[in-house]
DNA sequence: AACTCACTCTCAACCACAGCTCGAT
DNA sequence: TTATCGAGCTGTGGTTGAGAGTGAG
């Protein structure tokens, strides 16, 4: 990556508030004559007066947001939305709606925060009871979102609000060691651990080029203390999991983008992530830093949850790509496919000339219907 | 400009079943 | 409180067909 570009994602400059010059601009005011950006501090004053700013872009900070990605779950300029979402074919499949400004009126101001929320979609519409417990200030509640504390929390986590990526795997229903995150009560969303499977966590134990998640991950023994997830590998699933030899991991939460990295806000406990409240220590560029961090480290490819799923299902025999029953339950096979039982009963015409892959332990059942071993 | 046709590409549905979850006992 | 049981659910991959998209005529 250019470095100009690389500066440009990691927010190195971002502008100052044009008020006080102080910290670093959150908003744009539109009313202002020319524009100004502006902090929280200073914005609040602008907020009353009932100027129309909008967010800046959470990626460059240099800019006025122009479209909310409700997949990356951010508000960026229009250049930086060209960069990001005009780099591979599922970047470009993101949802984008334009922003709204921030006194812009209730319901469908902001469809990342709002229309999902109507939506029922448990996720998001935690990020909306989170701004403030069910705050009854709806402007705090969306100036808490523009400054991160609303979305922070879930900038840690890599959720199944990434519902546009491929990789996206609906955690399963378990709620044993799974992380559940309680945002005062008002939301419990399961987070996905999809985006950091195979490179951030290091597990690759498929022969696919599909990252491998351990089980520990899904719901079965883990631990999380201080900021870092322990993986009790021996606890299940040793007899498949490739990693399971290897029971050495340990990740930390910047490197796998897990778990909060918070000091004061979240009580962990028993695998449970309990964040009452936005931990107001955490400065806003640490949490950017982390989003792009863990938005950095994304992972499209496919992920699988479960090793001997996979095994069993590269074992299983098919019909036209279905699972079919077992080969050896041939009596049944006849009669669910009585005219491929039929055209194996008759003796082949011609001796068939073996695939380039051909495999001994492959039957051939009236071409094709095979039984692929992959021990 | 509007329409048809052929072709390519994308993606959801389908299947069986081992293993998991969770409520009942 | 703990253990056991069983019903129901989940996730896995290759193939297929429907539908969308595209370009030529």
């Amino acid at each position: 990556m250019e470095v100009g570009l690389a500066a440009r994602y990691w927010g190195v400059g971002g502008r100052r508030c044009g008020a006080c010059g102080g910290p670093p601009a959150a908003v744009h005011c539109r009313t202002c004559p020319g524009g100004a950006y502006l902090c929280a501090g200073c914005d609040a004053g602008h907020a009353r007066a009932g100027h129309e700013r909008v967010c800046v872009c959470e990626v460059c900070e240099r800019a006025p947001a122009a479209v909310t990605c409700r997949a990356d779950a951010a508000a960026l300029c229009a250049a930086c939305d060209a960069d990001i979402h005009d780099a591979n074919p599922l970047a470009r499949r993101h949802e984008r709606v334009p922003v709204q400004p921030i006194g812009a009126a209730a319901a469908p101001a902001d469809p990342l925060l709002f229309a999902a929320a109507a939506a029922g979609e448990k996720d998001d519409a935690g990020m909306l009871a989170v701004g403030g417990g069910g705050s009854n200030n709806k402007v705090d509640g969306k100036l808490d979102f523009l400054f991160a504390d609303v979305m922070d929390p879930f900038l840690g986590q890599d959720f199944a609000r990434f519902t546009y990526a491929d990789s996206v795997v609906p955690s399963n229903g378990s709620s044993g060691g799974a992380l559940d995150l309680d945002f005062g009560g008002a939301v419990a969303a399961r987070p996905s651990y999809s985006s950091y499977t195979a490179a951030s966590l290091g597990h690759s134990g498929s022969s696919s080029e599909v990252g491998l998640v351990p089980d520990a991950m899904c719901g079965r023994g883990g631990s999380v203390t201080g900021g870092v997830i322990e993986l009790d590998f021996a606890q299940s699933k040793a007899a498949y999991l490739p990693c399971a030899a290897t029971p050495t991991h340990s990740v930390s939460s910047f490197d796998a983008g897990a778990v909060p990295d918070r000091s004061d806000g979240g009580v962990m406990a028993a695998g449970r992530v309990a964040a009452a409240a936005p931990a107001p220590a955490e400065s806003r560029e640490a949490r950017l830093m982390r989003y792009r961090e863990k938005r950095k480290n994304r992972r499209f490819e496919k992920t699988i949850r479960y090793a001997s799923r996979k095994a069993y299902a590269e074992s299983r025999p098919r019909v036209k790509g279905r699972f079919a029953k077992r080969a050896d339950d041939a009596d049944a096979e006849a009669a669910a496919f009585p005219s491929a039982a039929a055209a194996a009963a008759q003796p082949p015409k011609q001796p068939q000339p073996q695939p380039a892959a051909y495999h001994p332990y492959v039957l051939d059942f009236a071409a094709g219907y095979g039984v692929v071993p992959t021990f």
